[in-house]
Formats: C-alpha cells, structure tokens, sequence
RNA sequence: GGGCUCAUAGCUCAAGUGGCUAGAGCGCUGUCCUGAUAAGGCAGAGGUUCCUGGUUCAAGUCCAGGUGAGCCCA
C-alpha cells in the first residue's frame, strides 16, 4: 500500500527554476499596468517624505555595470524607505547637453565642427540625446528600479535650460561669475577648453630639454669673464616664445659652477643628476648664493632676446630639473598664478588650432608640437642648448579625442570660488551640515575644496546652452564690451529659453533676446552683441538643486541624499554644493552618500584595453537582473566592488537557497489560511515559538542595517538565517510534523503558524533587494492560496511594495527559550557528529534509523527531558533514550522495531496493528482518522 | 608626484575603545537521503590576517616604511 497520499506533502507551483531572465519581465509588466509606482505616490500623500536626488548620467552609450550599482543602490534605499512609510518619490534624470554627445554624433556623422551650421548640428544632437535617453531608461528600468520614468528630469528640457540661464544670471548678478584671461586645458583637434572632469592623464613621450639662458649680471661677488648661463629644464620647448620669467625657490643653495668655457647656475642639489643627464664633466664650483639672493637677475629671453627677470617661487623642486624654472604664464597654471604676483604678461601666442600666431616670427603657423623639433634646432645653433633627449611622463590628454592637451591663455568665463567667501562657507557647511557616508568622503571633500582652482564655465562648442551675456559694442560706449548685467536682460533670455528652448539664443538676433527697446544704460545706445560660448555642462547638472529639487512639486530642496560614486566628489557632489550655497547659502543635500568601482577579479579596473569588461546585459540575458541586485546587496559598496565568473556564480548559489526556502515555505502552507488556522502564541510549540522569537531579532538587526544602508550586512544575515536556521534546522525537523501528522492538527498548525510569519516577513525583508522575486511570491500567493492572505489587512490586489515594512512583535520575543534551545542546539550537534560516525561506518544510513542514548549531567537532562517525545523530532532519529551522567556522552545503536511506510520512523510496534501491519503507533492513527472522515 | 581609501580562508563578509585556539556563509572534498529532488541533511579540509620594522605583558586591530589596487588631482 502507497501511504504517501495520506501525506501532507508541500504543493506549490512556484518554480524552483527561477528562470529570471524569463520571468522579469512579466513582473516588469505587471508594476507597468498596475502603476505601482503612481499608486504608491498615491497612498503615501502625506506620509513624511525622503527625498534621493538622483545625479543624471550622461545620455550616451549603454549602461555600464557602474550605474547598474549606482541604480540598484538608489532603488533599495527608496523601496525601504517607502515600505518603511516615507513618501520616497524617485525622479531619475539625464545629463544630455555637452562634448561627448558632439564628438560621437560628429563621428557618426563622419564631419567636423566646420561642416554644419551650428543650429542644424545642435537639432541632431538633441535627437541624439534623446534616442540614448530612452534607450538607457530601457536598460535602467529592465534592472527593476521603480520610478518616474514616464517623466525624468533632462537637462536640456527647456525648462531645465532655463533655470541654467537664471541660475547664471544670478550668480552673474551676486558677483561670482568673471571673465578672465587664463591658460586652461586646450584640445587643439577638439578646438576647445577642457573642464578638469574632461581631462584624462595617460603617459606621453616628451622632448626634455636643458636650455642656458644668458645672464646679464649676476651678484657682484662672482667675478668671471666667462659667459654666465642659468639653466632650465622642461619637457615642453614649445612654451618658451612664452617665457616670461625664470623661477628660483628662495631657500634652495644655488652654485656657479664653471665647465669649460661657461658659468652655469643652478640649485646645488640638482647638480650630481643634472651633471650626469647633459654628460658635463665634473666643473669648479666659483660662488653659492641661497636663492633669495638671486631674485632679480636679467636673463635674455632665448626666442625674442629681451631681458627678462629671475622671480622667487615656493613651487620649485630639486627632485626634477635644475632649480630653475622657466614661466609661462600664458602656459601653466603655477606659471599664471606666480604671474599675477609678479605682474607678469600672460602671453600666449597660440590660436584655437594650437598652432602660433605671426607675432612668433620664427616659427609662426607651426602646431606647437611640430614646433618643439625647429625650436630645439634652434636653440642648437645658437649653442643654448645643453642636452636634448626623451622622457615618458603623465600628461593630460583629452577624453573625448585622446590628443595630448596644451595650456593655453584664453577667454574664459569663471565662477570665483573665493568670490564672497564661497569656498570658506562651502567648507564649513560640508564640516557641519552634511552626513558624509562613509565618514572619510568628508575629508576627501574637504581636501578638494581647499585645493580647487577657480571653475572655468565656458565651453567653445555648439552643443549646450548659450552663456546669457550681451554685450555692448557701440565704439563710443565708455566701457566698450561691457556685459548687460540688468536683472531684466537676463529675465528675458531666460523666458525666451524657457518659451522656445536653447536654440532660441542661437536662432534669434540679440534684440530679440532682450527685453524690447533696451538701451544700453551706459551709453544709451542699442548695438550689442552676444557671447558664443556655452556653458559647461557641469554647470547644469550642478543646479539640479534648483531646476529639479526646488521646481517639482513632489520633491524638496535640500534633498535627503544624493547617492553617487566617489569620483563625484569632484563632480556633481562638488558642483550642486557650490552653486547651491553661492545660490542660497545652503548645501543642497542632508546626507551624500559615495560608492566604489566595479573592478575586476584582481581589484583592477574595467578598461576595453584589458579586455576585462562586464556587460551588465550579458548578466541579466544568462542569469536575471536580480542576480545584479543581489549581487550589489552582498558587497561592501563603500568599497570598489568586484565582479567575475565566480562572484556571479556565488550569487546565483545565494539567490537558489533564498528562493527555494520560499517554495519550500509556500508548499507546506498550501493549505493553510491566515488567520483561522493560526495558533496562539501560547499554544505553540516551543521550537517554532523559539524560531519566530529568532525572527524578531532578524528583523530588528536586517531594518537597523537597511537604516544605515549597509545592506551587504544583511543579506549576509539573511542568507544566514535562511540556510542555517531553517534550511538546516527548523524545515528539516519541521518535516515529520508537516507531513505525517493529520493535517488539522494543533502541531501541525503551529508549525504552520510559524511558517506563515517565516514566509511573509522574509520576502519584505528581502523586497527591496530581490524584488522581482518578492513580487513573484507574493503574486504566487494571491493566485494560488489567496486564503493565505485573508488577513484583512493585506490587500491582495496590490504590489509587495504597497505593503509596508515587518515590525518587531516583542510579544513574540523570548529570550528564555531562544537560550534553553541553545542549549539543546548543543546537544544535536553533538548527536550529528556521532550520527556522522555511525553513517560512515554503515551502522545507519538514514538518521531515522538510529536510537540515540543520551547521558548527561542532570540539569541537561531535565531540559532534554521536558521536550518529550518532540526530542526525537528535533533529533530527527527514532528513539531515544536519557541517562544521568557526569558528562555528555552521545551513542548511536540501530533502532529497535520496525520501519514505519508512512512516516519511515523505526519502531517495536510496527506490526502489531492487523489493520495497518506496516504502520506504527502514531500513523495507523492518523490514517484511520483519514478513513473516517472520507 | 600629491590628497582620500582599501588589503582577513578559493569567493563574499565578521572580529566596539589592542586581550580567541581569527569567525560565518558559499564553494571545495567525502557522505547520507530520495516525501523541498536540476532540491535537502551531515561531516571534513581550507588563514604566516599583503610585506618589513616598531610600540606593548599582549597587534588582524596602534605607529613608520614598503608592495599592490581604486578614485581624484598635478
């Protein structure tokens, strides 16, 4: 006779085959027709809000796994915080404007800037941004991020662009922004200014040159009628038509050595390496001078021969070169800087294609980098030069093109960041308003604010918003090129731009831009002009705060948080902060939150050259978006996180055991409705009471590291509980009750019961990490055991994130019982051990096989004791028997009597029933109640 | 070169203010079960806590210097 249909066998059809990249979409397409999240904006009207502020990435390419994390992050943080009770909208965004839509599109489009109109260029670009918008909504949507994705933010919507446009004016207006002469990054093929987020430094091949420039006179105390040089290196002989000082430290020792028929100067130290580079034999030292001595030497300028000054700089090193540096301030930034101090010219001979203007007669219309050969010619027959060779340094690069970049002096528009105090009161609201997770993201923000340069915000592109300047070009005006700074000239550009886009600057003639009949205030006239450049795009997404936070309505500004990786301190974290407190003196987020890199196994980073790049498409095709989630969940994101073959593979094993626990849960409550058939607390059995009183402590530690956002901690504890509380432990002891006692029993009941909470407070905890599954259970459950949920407070109809998150039920708490079921864990540990013995020596197979005799010290006995017959169940053996001893002492023999079909427990009484000959004493009850009610 | 940061079993993570024989889980190996079955149970083997010094009765933990890696800057 077949007794496994009197079974209470599990029944569910929940796959244990995920099958994920199958099943995500119809979950996709579920939250798409429900609304699920307009729905939750509907219902937490109200409620207390939690505002993350999404930074926009940028509108090109596909997703990469960098925004895979960034994205996870931001959507499990808003899903708890909404099943926490927060009115948590998410508004995601794109940064659209700017050089990397131009060079891919002018690439596709095989041209260059020269070819097309700007207007017709900037419609393409839009188009372009556009397509990539909703090509990456696609992809961030297919990862299961819940949001407004029918409505993002864009920068380049006009509204957007107008709030740029008054944002500018604004600052223009509170004296922030300036126009300066100032040497800036220059990609000569791009015909452009960099931004330093544009700039990358990868290894060149330079020339290295030591050049003598002849002194003119020197301190009387050095007598030679020899010629007298100083010396300077540099690897970029192309600067020196812009020479315009040469830079001594004050407190380096500098010597005027003798080599054959020349004096040379440089700084002591630098002597023994520089000797060795231009191979000069050992010279006589004639005179040493501290460098503050020195200041004020004529020298005569190598290219032009005009006599030129030596200055005092605290920059120069002994490490590299001679001591002596040569300045251009129209070429470096050090260079600039000093040449404020000292009142030097920036000059900076160089046009937009990087090749020199007529006023460097000697190598006029040469590119600058064809220029460094003829220049060093030069030198040569002139006998300056010292040694010429090669040296392979870092050197910025442009990331778009890859050309190296030059530094050159040019227009710019600025936003001073020492201008009223900005960057002092920026510093002090990082140091006192702003959370900084982890805490060292503060210092690191700190040490570049210190440091930072002033922000260059002009860009010499087509594909931006136009800087909403007009200027004054009447010849008699007596502030010729003055800027407009009227409040309502720029009010106008910015209605203009809100009514008809950015375009409208670019399409329109300047009258049309400012308000009707404006005349310059200055000299009463009407003859302007407007400036070309654009701005950077740095600069729209840095007011977000402004066009997004403060402008929507379901949004607020300060932001709660903004979530972001750690190469964002420079970027957008640093951008929104310093527009929004020369704005409105106030930081625009409570808390910044920074993540790591993806790397690779061996912690490198992903870079096509290697060939180690994860496509996150690849991932979610083979194995489901929410092996990415859960993936993200398990690592310290704080850090650079990795990924590879076996990292996925360690994830899916996770994700296996997590979800066949909840089709192991949902089969054994098949028949089981909440909360008719629910047992009290008190009438529980103890391990299941113990089991729900270890949930409680699970949900209090998982909500406390969701609160702190370290989810990886709580997915390892989830996993944890999962796999050794219940896969181990509680479903396996759990088995003999669930499936052989009569189905309506109180112990079967109260397993259930467990079970019940077990299940539904799991998948919430686990809902904003694995909320494709989640989702996938809760609708198995309305489907196919609605009675599972006839708890009147659960709505069936609903999404998993419309119900809110496990509370504590301290009633359930009971510490007592969680120690006294320790102390019997310790006891089934050691029986497992000898069990173990016994298996491997074929005494037993099956542990049911085994009669275990326990000697033990008298108070464990009483508490072995008073489990009753539940202490084989938990033993999962088939008798037992208890003996006072002074130590725990565990043998295993074979059990006595019979196997049992039904329940497979062995015991002497198997038999003796003539109606159930198979059957032991507890079965052939169990089915003959079976017979009477069928 | 400078700033910030990281380094603990094959992998992912733990080890408040220095006090353990350095812990989990996964994976691995062996094994049992076949009523969670492309599941589940049990047992076992895995660590010079990156290296070198130092402070201390005591260092994975503190200090200094290396090495490797990441972000940012020059």
């Amino acid at each position: 006779m077949d007794y496994s249909k009197t079974l209470n066998l599990p029944r569910t059809n929940f796959p244990m085959r995920a099958r994920l990249p199958e099943k995500e979409p119809e979950i996709l397409k579920f939250w798409q027709e429900e609304r699920v999240y307009s729905k939750i904006r509907e219902r937490k009207q109200g409620s207390p809000k939690f505002i993350l502020h999404d930074g926009p990435p940028y509108a090109n390419g596909d997703i990469h796994l960098g925004q895979v994390l960034n994205k996870i992050l931001k959507d499990v943080i808003v899903k708890f915080k909404t099943m926490q009770g927060f009115d948590a909208p998410y508004v995601p965004g794109w940064d659209c404007h700017g050089l990397p839509v131009e060079h891919q599109l002018f690439k596709q489009l095989g041209i260059n800037k020269s070819e097309i109109p700007q207007l017709e260029f900037r419609k393409k670009a839009r188009e372009y941004a556009a397509h990539y918008v909703e090509k990456q909504k696609g992809q961030f949507k297919r990862l299961g991020v819940l949001g407004r994705w029918e409505k993002p933010y864009l920068t380049m919507d006009r509204e957007y662009e107008s709030e740029i446009v008054s944002a500018f004016g604004t600052l223009y207006r509170k004296g922030y922004i300036y126009k300066g002469f100032k040497p800036v990054h220059w990609c000569p093929q791009c015909q452009t200014a960099l931004a330093e987020a544009e700039i990358e430094y990868k290894d060149k091949i330079s020339h290295s040159i030591y050049v003598k420039f002849l002194l003119k006179n020197y301190p009387s105390p050095l007598k030679t009628s020899l010629p007298v040089y100083l010396v300077i290196w540099t690897t970029t002989p192309w600067t020196l038509p812009a020479n315009r000082a040469v830079a001594l430290h004050p407190k380096f020792s500098y010597v005027f050595v003798r080599f054959n028929q020349e004096v040379l100067l440089l700084a002591k130290e630098t002597m023994g390496r520089v000797r060795k580079e231009v191979a000069l034999q050992e010279g006589k030292t004639l005179a040493e001078f501290p460098g503050k001595d020195l200041e004020g030497l004529t020298y005569s300028q190598p290219i032009t021969g005009e006599g030129l000054k030596t200055v005092m700089a605290d920059f120069v090193t002994v490490e590299e070169g001679t001591g002596c540096v040569h300045i251009a301030p129209g070429h470096g930034e050090e260079d600039y800087f000093l040449g404020l101090k000292y009142h030097l010219p920036v000059v900076s001979p160089v046009n937009d294609e990087g090749r020199f203007l007529d006023s460097v007669h000697k190598f006029a219309g040469m590119s600058v980098f064809e220029a460094n050969d003829p220049i060093i010619a030069w030198l040569k027959k002139r006998g300056w030069l010292l040694s010429s060779g090669k040296i392979s340094h870092s050197y910025p690069h442009c990331w778009r093109c890859g050309g190296p970049l030059i530094l050159r002096a040019t227009p710019q528009w600025f936003l001073g960041v020492d201008k009223h105090n900005l960057r002092k009161k920026a510093m002090e609201l990082v140091r006192e308003k702003v959370g900084w997770i982890p805490s060292w993201s503060q210092s690191r923000m700190l040490g570049m604010l210190e440091k930072r340069p002033d922000w260059c915000l002009s860009r010499q592109r087509y594909w931006g918003v136009g800087i909403p300047v007009v200027y004054c070009t009447n010849p008699d005006c007596p502030r010729k090129g003055r800027v407009l700074q009227e409040e309502q000239v720029f009010e106008s550009i910015a209605s203009k731009v809100r009514e008809k886009g950015s375009d409208v600057w670019f399409e329109e003639k300047v009258e049309a831009l400012i308000p009707p009949g404006f005349s310059c205030p200055e000299c009463g006239k009407k003859q302007f002009e407007k400036e070309e450049d654009i701005i950077d795009v740095w600069f729209e997404s840095g007011i977000s705060h402004r066009s997004v936070l403060a402008r929507e309505e379901s949004l607020r500004d300060p932001a709660d948080m903004y979530i972001e990786g750690s190469d964002q301190h420079r970027g957008w974290f640093q951008t929104s902060l310093l527009t929004a407190v020369a704005l409105g003196e106030r930081p625009p987020f409570k808390k910044v939150f920074t993540h790591g890199f993806v790397v690779d196994a061996q912690g490198k980073k992903m870079s096509k050259s290697l060939g180690n790049v994860v496509d996150p498409a690849k991932i979610i095709d083979r194995w489901g978006a929410e092996i990415l989630r859960l993936w993200v969940c398990l690592e310290d994101y704080t850090q650079d996180i990795r990924v590879s073959q076996e990292i996925i593979g360690q994830t899916i094993d996770i994700y296996r055991r997590i979800r066949n626990s909840y089709r192991f849960l949902l089969g054994n409550l098949h028949d089981f409705c909440f909360p008719e058939n629910a047992v009290k607390s008190e009438e529980m059995r103890e391990i299941d009471r113990c089991v729900l009183s270890q949930l409680q402590s699970l949900i209090k530690k998982v909500t406390a590291h969701y609160e702190s956002f370290r989810f990886y901690e709580a997915f390892h504890l989830i996993h944890h509980f999962t796999s050794t509380r219940l896969s181990a432990f509680f479903f396996d002891v759990l088995k003999d009750r669930l499936y052989t006692f009569s189905r309506n029993s109180g112990e079967r009941r109260s397993a259930q019961t467990a079970l019940y909470h077990l299940l539904m407070t799991l998948i919430h905890l686990t809902a904003p990490v694995l909320s494709f599954t989640s989702e996938e259970v809760w609708l198995s459950i309305r489907k196919n055991n609605p009675e599972l949920m006839s708890d009147h407070h659960i709505s069936l109809r609903d999404s998993i994130f419309l119900s809110s998150w496990p509370e504590v039920d301290e009633d359930l708490i009971d510490e007592e019982l969680e120690k006294k079921w320790e102390e019997i864990l310790k006891v089934r540990e050691e029986v497992l051990k000898v069990l173990e013995e016994k298996r491997q020596s074929k005494v037993v197979a099956s542990s049911l096989e085994a009669k275990v005799v326990i000697e033990a010290p008298s108070h464990l006995l009483s508490l072995l004791a008073s489990l009753g017959d539940e202490l084989k169940e938990v033993l999962i053996v088939s008798q037992i028997e208890l003996k006072e001893a002074e130590d725990l002492i565990v043998r295993v023999k074979k059990a006595e009597g019979g196997k049992c079909l039904r329940c497979w427990n062995y015991s002497p009484r198997v038999g003796e029933n003539k109606k159930y000959p198979t059957l032991c004493e507890r079965c052939w009850g169990v089915v003959d109640s079976l017979c009477v009610f069928s």
